[in-house]
DNA sequence: GTAGGGTTAG
């Protein structure tokens, strides 16, 4: 019955593997140990910590296999208490030199911030293996410190593969990338995770090439991606918008059979939308098996960054009633698509739920969300009224928000009271500046305009290069800044969008001359 | 007869 309910487990099936326990008269404490591990597994882990004390009410005694997924299930449940008096039972037990036991035990205290306890658990050790050393070195980096990881690392005798694998991971996190560009060089040899870590280094740190050249560069030398690596690439060509090379990866994921799961699905979502792709990105999502927080965040993201405000709203509204918590990521997402459409009312009702309904704080990107639709449709007092009611310190983006509506509905007035502290905040950003000097120059306060301009010239604030953008066709990349002459087809560009301008104006459209001075 | 560490998505 222990295995046939640890199969269960293996092939998703809860309640079958319940209903098998069910059936066992005075189970044993194999059967109570495929049980804890199956809750574990299957995400329930507090049922697992039931059947615990239901094993012990019928004097069965827990052994080191109990303890192991026992002490696993109090730490992603994050129950101290318990987990200490599951240690006290451990103790009781005879089972303090356990080295599996032990080991949960560095992972147990390190998951929730006392490294030291765990350190005092790895002491205690006696024969240490490659687990119980990859756990304190990841217990160090858990809690930021490299440099005892490090050391850690260094005195472990014989390394495998797991423990470089966490010392670069523990770099990758502290934001170390050369450290760990030059432990993945010289480890031995590089496994599948070994490379994944890597690419999601630079990924991470927003060098997104790099991530796809590392990727290139591992397939090259003969190392077959998993599905963890193909989430990882997946999700850097949506950062930089390839979608050539998006449509290749999803190919790869196709044609080596890997399961489209929620890592792979959410990451396809969001590549297709990124790149435009919308109707692609719901392909994918209408297609996937099963869906977590993070596909349904893609898709309603994908859908507000197109415009499809109502759907967006629609699409969230579906996901509730499947019961899915929302959390604060999809909630800017949402705040976005009112934004987006300008639904004052819809996104007041939504911001408030978001309390009352879901019990999330609003956190400072919500604020901006809401202080950007209230701006942007006029209300730029409610929108001071907001900010002054926030809970933390308003930001830049706050700030940025709040004078972009001044600009938007000529309120010079609050648009000082903005860039005041924009002026704090955004000491080497001309972008505010010269966003307030139009407005004083539109309403003719040439004085205030000489003022600011002196202001910016006496903090050297300097006039930063306009923005450019970029656009890949049949995998070659084009690159515009404004006004520039580069591209080899700059003519017939300049002729499209003159032609552009004149169907614009013949439909209506009056360019806004204000800031033309 | 069973178990522990290292990589992933919005």
């Amino acid at each position: 019955m222990n295995q046939y309910i640890t199969a269960c487990s293996n092939v998703h099936s809860l309640d079958s593997a319940i209903f098998a326990f069910s059936q066992v008269h005075n189970p044993n404490v194999f059967v109570y140990n495929a049980i804890i591990g199956a809750f574990l597994n299957l995400f329930r882990p507090l049922e697992g910590l039931r059947y615990y004390v239901d094993m012990l009410r019928n004097g069965v005694t827990p052994t080191s296999y109990t303890f192991s997924a026992l002490i696993k299930s109090c730490r992603v449940l994050s129950v101290v208490g318990f987990g200490e008096t599951v240690h006290g039972q451990v103790l009781k037990n005879g089972l303090a030199l356990h080295v599996h036991v032990q080991t949960s035990l560095v992972d147990f205290y390190s998951s929730l911030g006392r490294v030291i306890q765990s350190r005092k658990m790895f002491d205690e050790m006696t024969d240490r293996d490659g687990f119980a050393w990859s756990s304190m070195i990841s217990a160090y980096a858990r809690a930021g410190d490299l440099d005892s990881a490090r050391s850690v690392f260094d005195e472990m005798p014989e390394k495998n593969n797991a423990s470089w694998n966490t010392i670069i991971h523990g770099y990758v996190e502290a934001g170390n990338v050369e450290s760990a560009e030059e432990l993945f060089r010289i480890m031995p040899k590089r496994d599948v995770i070994s490379w994944t870590t890597m690419i999601n280094c630079y990924s991470k740190h927003k060098l997104y090439r790099e991530a796809l050249e590392l990727f290139d560069e591992m397939k090259r030398t003969g190392t077959r991606p998993d599905g963890v690596t193909m989430a990882t690439v997946i999700s850097a060509c949506a950062h930089l918008g390839v979608l050539d090379q998006g449509k290749e990866m999803h190919l790869y994921v196709m044609q080596n059979r890997f399961k489209i799961d929620v890592h792979i699905g959410s990451a396809l979502i969001d590549m297709y939308a990124k790149c435009g792709v919308l109707e692609r990105a719901l392909v994918v999502f209408y297609k996937l098996e099963d869906k977590n927080l993070f596909c349904w965040s893609s898709v309603i993201d994908g859908l507000a960054v197109h415009g499809y405000a109502e759907e967006a709203l629609a699409m969230f509204d579906k996901m509730d009633k499947e019961k899915i918590e929302p959390n604060r990521v999809i909630f800017v997402s949402v705040l976005a698509a009112c934004t987006h459409a300008g639904l004052v009312e819809e996104g007041n009702r939504r911001f408030l739920e978001m309390t009352s309904k879901y019990s999330i704080l609003p956190e400072i990107e919500h604020y901006g969300c809401m202080v950007d639709l209230l701006c942007r449709v006029g209300l730029i007092e409610e929108a001071l009224v907001l900010i002054r009611s926030m809970r933390m310190q308003p930001n830049s983006v706050i700030w940025g928000a709040l004078l972009g509506g001044c600009k938007l509905h000529k309120n010079l007035e609050i648009a000082r009271v903005a860039v005041d502290r924009l002026m704090i905040l955004e000491t080497d950003s001309s972008g505010y500046f010269t966003l307030l000097i139009n407005m004083y120059a539109e309403a003719n306060r040439w004085a205030d305009v000489a003022r600011i301009r002196a202001t910016m010239k006496e903090r050297g604030v300097e006039k930063i290069l306009p923005g450019s953008s970029w656009i890949e066709v049949e995998k070659k990349m084009h690159q515009f800044a404004a006004c520039d002459n580069y591209h080899p087809a700059s003519q017939e560009i300049y002729l499209v969008l003159d032609v552009l301008d004149s169907q614009l104006k013949l439909i209506g459209y009056a360019p806004d001359f204000d800031f033309v001075l």
